[in-house]
DNA sequence: TATTGTTATACTCTATAACTATA
DNA sequence: TATAGTTATAGAGTATAACAATA
C-alpha cells in the first residue's frame, strides 16, 4: 500500500485483537496484563512507576491492570518497609500459573505468524520491533 | 522481554502515536485518514465498503474519516448513478495536495525507525508485517 | 518541595445494533 | 430481502490534572 509502517500497525494490532489479544485479553484481562505480570516475574519487588515506565503504560493505566490482577489474585500489592510511599509487587503462585498459560494461549494466537514467517524470520521480526521502539525513544530524550 | 509481538507492537505503536502519528496525526486528522486517503488516489471511485474492507476499518468509523475529509475539501462523495445507494470517492485537488504533504510528515516521524535498520531492513520490516497481516486473514476465513 | 499511588475526567479508536434509502 | 451509508451507543486504551500520603 503506501511506505509507512503506520498504517501497516494498525491493521497487524487490530487482526491480533480481533482474535482476542494484545496480551492477555483471553481471560477478560485488560490489554496489558501479561507484559506486566511478566515484568514482575522478572523483577518481583518493583514499584508501579518502574513498572508502568518499562510497559509504556501510564499511572493511571497501571492502576487499573494492577487493581484487576489483585482481584483475581494473582498479584500483590506490598506497602515498602523503607519508603511507604510505594507498594512491592509480586506474583502470586497462582499468578505464575496464570501467566504461564496466557503465555501459551497467546503463543497460539500468535502461531499463524510464526507460521508464515517461520522461527528465525519470526525472531528476527521481534528484534526489528524492540530495535524500532529503542529508536524512537532514544530520539525522544 | 517476552516471547510475543503483542506487547511490542503496543510500545511501538504507542511511540508513533506519541510522536503525533499513526497516519496523519499531524494536521488534527483522525487515525487512518491518510490510508483512506492513499487507497481513493490509487481506486477513484471507491464505495465506502470497499475502502473500509482494505483499510481495516469499520463502517460507522469510515464514515467519521470522510466526514472529516470532506469537511476539509479533502475529498468529494458523489453519488453512483447506476446504483444511488453507493458513493463514489474521489480526492479534490487539494486533496492530493495535502496527501503529499502528509507522506512527508510521516515519514519525518519514522525517520529514526528507517535510520536504525537501514533503507533495505526498513523494507523488509514493512514486507514482514503485511506477510503477518494476511496470514492472520487468512486463518481467519 | 518532590514523589508514589490514586481518583476523576476526557478524548480517541473500535465495535455493534438499528435506521434510511435504495436495489 | 439484501446492501450502502448513516446514526446512536458503548466499550476499550491512552492521556492529563488534581489529590492524599509520604518523603
Amino acid at each position: 500500500m503506501s511506505n509507512s509502517v503506520g498504517p501497516r500497525l494498525r491493521l497487524l494490532r487490530n487482526s491480533l485483537q480481533a482474535r482476542s489479544i494484545s496480551t492477555s485479553e483471553p481471560f477478560g484481562l485488560p490489554t496489558g496484563s501479561l507484559t506486566v505480570m511478566s515484568l514482575i516475574a522478572a523483577n518481583p519487588g518493583s514499584s508501579q512507576v518502574q513498572l508502568a515506565e518499562w510497559a509504556g503504560i501510564t499511572g493511571p493505566g497501571l492502576v487499573g491492570i494492577i487493581d484487576d490482577l489483585e482481584q483475581r489474585g494473582l498479584v500483590k500489592r506490598e506497602r515498602s518497609p523503607t519508603d511507604r510511599r510505594k507498594n512491592l509487587l509480586v506474583l502470586t503462585d497462582e499468578g505464575e500459573l496464570k501467566m504461564e498459560t496466557l503465555f501459551g494461549e497467546v503463543s497460539e494466537i500468535e502461531a499463524p505468524i510464526r507460521n508464515e514467517l517461520g522461527p528465525q524470520d519470526f525472531q528476527r521480526f521481534m528484534e526489528m520491533v524492540d530495535r524500532a521502539v529503542a529508536a524512537l525513544d532514544r530520539q525522544k530524550s
